[in-house]
RNA sequence: CAAGUCAGCUGGAUAAUCGCCGCUUUAACUAUCUCGAUAGUUGAAGGGGAGGAAAGUCCGGGCUCCAUAGGGCAGGGUGCCAGGUAACGCCUGGGCGGUGAAAGCCGACGGCCAGUGCAGCAGAGAGUAUACCGCCUAAGCUCAGUAGAGCCGGUAAGGGUGAAAUGGUGCGGUAAGAGCGCACCGCGCAGCUGGUAACAGUCUGCGGCGAUGGUAAACCCCACUCGGAGCAAGACCAAAUAGGAAUCCAUUUGCUGUGGCCCACAGUGGAUUCGGGUAGGUUGCUUGAGCUUUUUGGCGACAAAAAGCCUAGAUGAAUGAUUAUCCUCGACAAAACCCGGCUUAUAGGCUGGCUUGGAAC
RNA sequence: GGCGCGAUAGCAAAAUGGUUAUGCUGCGGAUUGCAAAUCCGCCGAUGCCGGUUCGAUUCCGGCUCGCGCCU
């Protein structure tokens, strides 16, 4: 897996895979805006998919817009992340947020998700 | 120029980099067999990628299944007339009514002279209308015997109540009054004329008008119309699990199946054969009552013909991020089977027609 | 995405087109030595905007919000 395409494989797909991350997430990253929530796989590269409810963002395309930023966001920084399955869990107001904050917030994630995920490689 | 009004168009632009979703062409590899095709994976190139409302799901249609959508009842919808259309509750033109100074805008706009019902409070009276305050005392009776008072009555002009009280104005008439009579206006019926029709009329005749009050988004009547469900419809490939499924023959009742019911229709029982269809996947899925231009017909909605064009098709669900430049600094808002409408939301900008007012020539 | 319901006081729940019942809660008062129970009183633009009607909770449109069903 080379470049910084988003392909099929770099996302979850079926509703088992999403209540795998659910039953044993290892880590956890909360802010503002929302929790990544996050479990290690078998597969060289990590895999991320959305929860974002609709009471919590009213409309199909506030949802698509955050889903789209975090997305770019982790396409551009799939090599530095550990091989785990991520999941991101909105809270409300996040749909009022410009572009900006949520990138910001994602990458800080992102480093905080790879320092866990590497502590629990020593350990 | 200003104000108003109607109709139409537009809905940030340009460039670079990295990405997302289909499509087309092509290369390599793998699998299959009918041996040159099909399918999958990976790579390269090219080109495409949200709306005027994509929305609400309020109507209509296509499509799919249920039976080919058939008969009857029940129920729903529409409601001036004519036309347009695949169809409509939509559109166009016309009529009538309302509104505005006008352009224009608005109208669920059939029928209470078939039947049934309803009208709180107030008020005398709310429907085969009524008589409280009033007005009158001519005729008849009693007292008085000049005036007058009472009885028997007459009346609906005036007051007052109400959303609503059954023609209006004037003159005559009268005891007082009253379509009681007349004139004009209004209304109704019949005819005539014009118009396809709704309807209209300086038309003709008849009717005094308590005929025929209001209410049908009250039941209802009349005319026209509607079968039901919906792409999560449906079709196909198929681990698992339960035992059934298909074909043929027989076919009474009961039960089940499609809308609320009935008719009607299909299924059930026996024999033979072997498939069945949950997870998951594929398909339905975009070439269509399509778009653009021109011509012809029509007042118009629209129709016909010719030429050209192909313009999203996802399924955890695609248009973004970063950077630069410019401006008026960007509203409402994101396809999920597809069309025709309606309704609702919408910053700003542009164009044209019409009306009224002002100014100049 | 499609289909179907509902909205009345803080909560629950009635209501032929004619003054929105009733119960619980809350507040005030009476009662009591103090409380409970009991009695009396108070608190609503019927979700919003229009239309029909003399008059709409009710009838008819359009919005808003909430709930349910179908993979």
């Amino acid at each position: 897996m080379s470049g910084y395409s988003y392909p099929k494989q770099l996302r979850l797909l079926t509703p088992r895979d999403y209540s795998r991350v659910f039953e044993n997430s290892q880590f956890k990253v909360t802010g503002p805006l929302g929790v990544f929530i996050a479990t290690p796989n078998e597969l060289n590269h990590p895999r991320i998919g959305f929860v974002i409810a609709k009471k919590k963002v009213r409309f199909a395309v506030g949802r698509n817009r955050i889903k789209r930023v975090i997305k770019d966001c982790y396409r551009l920084s799939q090599h530095k992340l550990p091989s785990v399955d991520i999941v991101f869990i909105a809270r409300p107001g996040i749909g009022e947020k410009e572009n900006i904050a949520i990138t910001k917030f994602c990458k800080y994630s992102w480093h905080k998700l790879s320092e866990q995920a590497k502590k629990a490689a020593k350990a």
